[in-house]
RNA sequence: GGGCGAAUGGCGGAAUUGGUAGACGCGCACGACUCAAAAUCGUGUUUCGCAAGAAGUGAGAGUUCGAUUCUCUCUUCGCCCA
C-alpha cells in the first residue's frame, strides 16, 4: 500500500476535533456583516443516521461552508422533532420510557451526525421534547388562545374500540386499527383547534411573494388551501313546521335548474329533529363507519336517508325535489348542505343512479346540438346552458356562473360567496408522548387557562404506557391540580407534534433565552430562514402550519412583523436501492445479498439459493434496502460519503445508491490526494514562466462551480472536481513550476472546502496557505479566451469549425473560411442565399440546391 | 378523475437567453505495469457503416436559418390531490 496514501480516519477526526475546539462554527448576531440563516428540516430521533438524513445535511452544509466563505454571518444550526408516537411505541416494546428512549437516541444521532464534519452550532441544540423547549411553547398557545386563534370544539376521530384509543389517519389501514385490526369507527370528541383559517386568503395570496420556493411547492398549497368562487343559497324547504330554509353552498348554480334532490350532513343542525327516529340513528351509525379523510369518503359507496322534506328551485320555485342525508356531505365545508345536480357531478350521479332521481341535462358540449343527454356518467367540462329556461345559451363556466349569481342577489335568495377548502387545524392528540395543553377545567368544565407562574404543565415521568387508551387521562394525580386553592383537572390532550415544529427555526435565533420563547433583536437579526431544505413529504403541512405561525405570532404584536419563516426553499429528492427478495418473498438486506456480475443475485450465506432483485424504491426499513451510513462512514469516510451523495444526481431528484458511485467517490480523494503531493514537490521548484492557459482554465472552472452552487447544481460541481483533476493531472506531467501554480492550485483547494471539508483543510495546512480562508474570486479577463471555435454550419448543420480570434468580424471570418476552403463541397451546384451569424458561436450559411 | 412534472448512450446524468447534443461519473473493451492477480495508469466507448457518410434527445406534427430547449396532439412514468 502506497505510504502516502491518505489517511480519512486520522484526518476526519483531527479536523473535526480542531472545530469543535475552536468552536468554528459558533454563531452571533453581528451587524457589520450580512447573515445567511441556512436550516435543514431537523430529524426525528428514531435511532440511527439514515442516507436520507445524510443527503438532506450535506446538501445544507455544503451551502452554508460556501455562504462562510463569501463572507456571510451564517447560522446554521440543529436540532430534535422529538416529540412523537414512535417513542411510545417503542417503549410499549422494549418496556423503556419514551423518555429514555428518546434521549439515548439523540445521542447517538448526535454523534453519527458529528462525523459527518457538519458545520453545525451545536450550542444551539434544541430537543422538543425537553421542558426547556415546550414551556415556550405553552406560553405560545396561551398568547394564541388570548388572540382568539385557539378554540375549542367537538370534533371527529377516528377510535379504535378494541384498543380503546384514537388514531392518527396514517394508523387506519382499510378501515381497520393497525394494531387491533378492529373495525375503525368515527367518534365525536372535545378537541382544540388553531384558526388557520383566519388566513387563508393570506396564506394564499402570500404565495406569490415566495420567489425562491419551488413552483410545484407553492401549486401544492394553493391546491390545498382551495380558494372556489360560487354562493350561499337559501332553499325553501315544505313538509315541516319548524323548517323554512336551508342554505347550501355551491360552486355550480348554474347548474340550478338540473336540481333533483337536496343532501346534507348527518350534523346537519336540522338532524336534532331526527333523533328520536331509529331508521336515522341506525343510518348515522352506518356513516360512523366511514373514516374522516375526505379520501375515504371519496370512496365509499354513496348512501342517503330520505326525509319527509322537499326542497323548491329557488330560480322558478316550481321544481319540488326530496331532501336527503347523505354521507358524502361533510359538515365541515360549506354549510354541510349541497344541492345535487345529477347530470353535471359525478357524486350526484352516483347518488341519484342509486335512489333513482332525476337526472336532467343542462349543460351541453359546445359541439353538440340541444339535443345532448347525459348518460353514462355526469358531464362537467365546459359548453353551453340548455333545458335551463332564461338561463339557456350562456357560456359555461364563464358567463352561468357570474349571471346566475346575479340573478340570485337580486331577488335575495343567494349572495356571493368566496369558499375556502383549508379547514382550521385540530391539534388535540390524546397520547402521552408530546407537549400538554397548558388548560385545566373546573367543575364545570370552564376552561382557565393555567397561570403562567405554573408553567410549564411538564409530562409526568413514569407512566404505564401500556395501558388502553390515554395515559394521562388515566393518571389520576397528575391529572387534578389547585389553582388559588381551587380545585381543577388538567386538559389530558397533548399537541400535534406539528405545532412543535411550526416555530422551531424561531427558536433557534436565541436558543438560550430562558423567559421568552425568543429574543426580538436576535430573531430580527436572523429571521427570515434564508435557505430551507428538506423532503418534500412536509410541502404541505409543515410549511403551511409554519407560515400560519408566523403570521399568528405577529397579529397584534409590535414585536413579530415578518410574515413568511422561510425566503428560499429547496426540496431534495430520496435515496433509493434496490429491493430484494429471497426465495419464499422475504426482504433481505443488500449485505445478504451477493452478485458476481451484477446480473445473477445469490444469497451471501447459500450461494445457491437466487435472490429476486426488485425495482429501486426509497430506503426504507420494511423493504431493507437500506445501506448504513456508519458502516459507509467507517469504510470510506465522511467526505467520500458527502462526494458521493452529491456526484450522481441533481439534489432534487431521487438518486440511486450505488456501491460502484461511492467507490469512485473515494478514489478520487485517494488520487487527488497524490496529486496534491505532487503539486507540493513541484512547487518547491524554481519558477518559470506564468501559464495563461492555467489562468484561463482555474477562472473558467470556478465560473462554472459558482454557477451549478448558486443554482443547486451539485451534481455538476463534482463532475468539475474532476474536470480539474485530469487537468492538473495534465499539467503536473511536465514536471514544471509555474509563477501562477501554487496561488492557483489554492483557489482549487478553496471550491473544494463545502463539499470536502477534510480533506481541503488538510491541504491547505499542507500547502501553508496560510492566509485568511476566502472564496477565490474570479477574473472576468481570463472567462472568454482570445480565441473562439466558430462553428460552421450549411442549413443548419454542424459542417466544420475554425478558431478565429474573438470579437472578430464577420466579414473577416467569411473570408477566412473561402480562403481555406472549409465548406466548399457543399457550395457546389448550390445558390447562397444569406448568411446568418452568431457572435463567437457560428455562422449559418443558407444555400439552395 | 383533476393538477403538476419528467422522458437524452448499457446506466446515473451534462448542455447560459433556441446556436458544436452526450460534459463528468459508472459500466464495458483494449493496452501498460505484473510470474500472475488485485490495485493503479493510459486509450476508446450514441447507433448504423470497412469507410466516406447518414441517423439521432419517448412518438407525431408545427414555428425557425437553426429546436433537448418554444407551441400543439399522443404515449409512458413519477409526484400531489381526489
Amino acid at each position: 500500500m502506497n505510504e502516502n496514501r491518505y489517511n480519512f480516519k486520522i484526518i476526519e477526526q483531527k479536523w473535526q476535533k480542531f472545530w469543535e475546539e475552536k468552536k468554528a462554527f459558533k454563531s452571533e448576531v453581528n451587524n457589520s456583516k450580512p447573515k445567511f440563516y441556512c436550516l435543514e428540516m431537523f430529524p426525528y430521533p428514531s435511532g440511527k443516521i439514515h442516507m436520507g438524513h445524510v443527503r438532506n445535511y450535506t446538501i445544507g452544509d455544503v451551502l452554508s461552508r460556501y455562504k462562510s466563505l463569501n463572507g456571510f454571518n451564517v447560522l446554521h444550526p440543529m436540532g430534535w422533532d422529538s416529540f412523537g408516537m414512535p417513542a411510545e411505541n417503542a417503549a410499549r416494546q422494549n418496556n423503556l420510557s419514551p423518555k429514555t428512549w428518546t434521549e439515548s437516541n439523540i445521542d447517538i444521532m448526535k454523534s453519527q451526525l458529528k462525523l459527518f464534519g457538519l458545520s453545525i452550532d451545536w450550542e444551539r441544540e434544541i430537543s422538543t421534547c425537553s421542558p426547556d423547549y415546550y414551556k415556550h411553547q405553552q406560553k405560545i398557545f396561551l398568547d394564541l388562545y388570548d388572540k382568539g386563534l385557539v378554540y375549542r370544539k367537538e370534533s371527529y376521530v377516528n377510535w379504535d374500540p378494541i384498543d380503546q384509543t384514537v388514531l392518527a389517519n396514517e394508523q387506519v389501514i382499510d378501515g381497520k386499527g393497525w394494531r387491533s385490526g378492529a373495525i375503525v369507527e368515527r367518534k365525536k370528541l372535545n378537541q382544540w383547534f388553531f384558526k388557520i383559517s383566519y388566513f387563508s386568503e393570506e396564506l394564499l395570496s402570500d404565495l406569490n411573494s415566495l420567489n425562491e420556493w419551488p413552483e410545484k411547492v407553492k401549486i401544492m398549497q394553493k391546491n390545498w388551501i382551495g380558494k372556489s368562487f360560487g354562493c350561499e343559497i337559501d332553499f325553501k324547504i315544505n313538509g315541516s313546521e319548524k323548517i323554512k330554509t336551508i342554505k347550501c353552498y355551491t360552486t355550480r348554480p348554474d347548474t340550478l335548474f338540473g336540481f333533483s334532490f337536496l343532501a346534507l350532513s348527518v350534523d346537519h343542525p336540522i338532524s336534532k329533529y331526527y333523533e328520536k327516529d331509529k331508521n336515522f340513528q341506525d343510518f348515522k351509525k352506518e356513516c360512523a363507519k366511514t373514516g374522516t379523510t375526505e379520501e375515504s369518503i371519496a370512496q365509499a359507496s354513496k348512501i342517503g336517508f330520505k326525509t319527509n322534506l322537499t326542497a323548491i328551485n329557488p330560480l322558478n320555485e316550481e321544481n319540488e325535489v326530496p331532501v336527503y342525508f347523505a354521507n358524502f356531505v361533510l359538515m365541515d365545508y360549506g354549510f354541510g348542505a349541497v344541492f345535487g345536480c345529477p347530470a353535471h357531478d359525478q357524486r350526484d350521479y352516483d347518488f341519484a343512479k342509486k335512489y333513482k332521481l332525476e337526472i336532467k341535462t343542462v349543460v351541453k358540449p359546445s359541439d353538440q346540438n340541444d339535443n345532448f343527454v347525459v348518460e353514462e356518467e355526469a358531464y362537467t367540462g365546459p359548453g353551453v346552458l340548455i333545458n335551463s329556461n332564461f338561463l339557456n345559451g350562456l357560456k359555461v363556466p364563464d358567463e352561468s356562473i357570474n349571471k346566475t349569481i346575479n340573478f340570485l342577489e337580486e331577488r335575495k335568495i343567494g349572495k356571493r360567496k368566496t369558499n375556502y377548502r383549508l379547514k382550521d387545524w385540530g391539534i388535540s392528540r390524546q397520547r402521552y408522548w408530546g407537549c400538554p395543553i397548558p388548560i385545566a377545567y373546573d367543575q364545570n368544565n370552564k376552561i382557565i387557562k393555567i397561570p403562567e407562574n405554573d408553567l410549564p404543565v411538564k409530562l409526568p415521568e413514569n407512566v404505564d404506557i401500556n395501558i388502553n387508551g390515554n395515559p394521562l387521562d388515566a393518571n389520576k394525580d397528575w391529572k387534578s391540580i389547585t389553582i388559588n386553592g381551587k380545585m381543577y383537572t388538567r386538559e389530558t390532550d397533548t399537541l400535534d407534534t406539528f405545532v412543535d415544529s411550526s416555530w422551531y427555526f424561531l427558536r433557534f435565533c436565541s436558543a438560550k433565552e430562558d423567559t421568552k420563547p425568543f429574543n426580538k433583536s436576535e430573531l430580527d437579526y436572523w429571521m427570515p430562514v434564508d435557505q430551507y431544505i428538506g423532503g418534500v413529504e412536509h410541502a404541505i403541512l409543515h410549511l403551511l402550519y409554519s407560515r400560519f405561525f408566523m403570521r399568528a405570532l405577529s397579529l397584534n404584536n409590535s414585536e413579530v412583523k415578518l410574515k413568511e419563516p422561510f425566503k428560499g426553499l429547496f426540496t431534495q429528492g430520496m435515496v433509493c436501492h434496490e429491493t430484494y427478495r429471497d426465495e419464499n418473498d422475504n426482504w433481505l438486506n443488500p449485505d445478504e445479498v451477493f452478485s458476481e456480475d451484477g446480473k445473477e443475485f445469490f444469497e451471501k450465506n447459500d450461494r445457491t439459493k437466487i435472490v429476486k432483485v426488485g425495482p429501486s424504491e426509497s430506503m426504507s426499513k420494511s423493504k431493507k434496502n437500506t445501506i448504513d451510513p456508519q458502516n459507509i462512514i467507517d469504510q470510506y469516510g465522511a467526505d467520500a460519503v458527502r462526494f458521493f451523495i452529491l456526484a450522481d444526481s441533481p439534489p432534487e431528484k431521487d438518486i440511486q445508491w450505488s456501491d460502484d458511485g461511492m467507490i469512485s467517490a473515494y478514489k478520487f480523494i485517494q488520487k487527488f490526494w497524490l496529486l496534491s503531493e505532487e503539486i507540493l514537490k513541484i512547487t518547491s521548484y524554481k519558477e518559470d514562466e506564468t501559464n495563461d492557459n492555467l489562468e484561463i482554465f482555474n477562472n473558467q472552472i470556478i465560473n462554472k462551480i459558482n454557477n451549478a452552487l448558486e443554482k443547486f447544481r451539485y451534481n455538476v460541481i463534482i463532475a468539475s472536481y474532476h474536470e480539474i483533476y485530469s487537468y492538473y493531472k495534465k499539467l503536473t506531467e511536465g514536471k514544471k513550476n509555474f509563477k501562477n501554480l501554487k496561488k492557483n492550485f489554492e483557489k482549487i483547494i478553496l471550491v473544494m472546502l463545502p463539499v470536502i471539508p477534510h480533506f481541503a483543510h488538510e491541504c491547505l495546512e499542507k500547502f501553508k496557505f496560510d492566509k485568511k480562508t476566502e472564496w477565490p474570486k474570479i477574473d472576468q479577463n481570463y472567462l472568454q479566451e482570445e480565441f473562439n471555435e466558430i462553428v460552421i454550419q450549411v442549413n443548419g448543420k454542424k459542417r466544420g469549425l475554425i478558431s478565429v480570434k474573438k470579437e472578430i468580424k464577420e466579414d473577416k471570418i467569411i473570408s477566412q473560411i473561402k480562403e481555406k476552403k472549409l465548406i466548399d463541397k457543399y457550395l457546389i451546384n448550390a445558390k447562397l442565399i444569406k448568411t446568418i451569424y452568431v457572435k463567437n458561436r457560428l455562422i449559418n450559411y443558407i444555400v439552395k440546391q
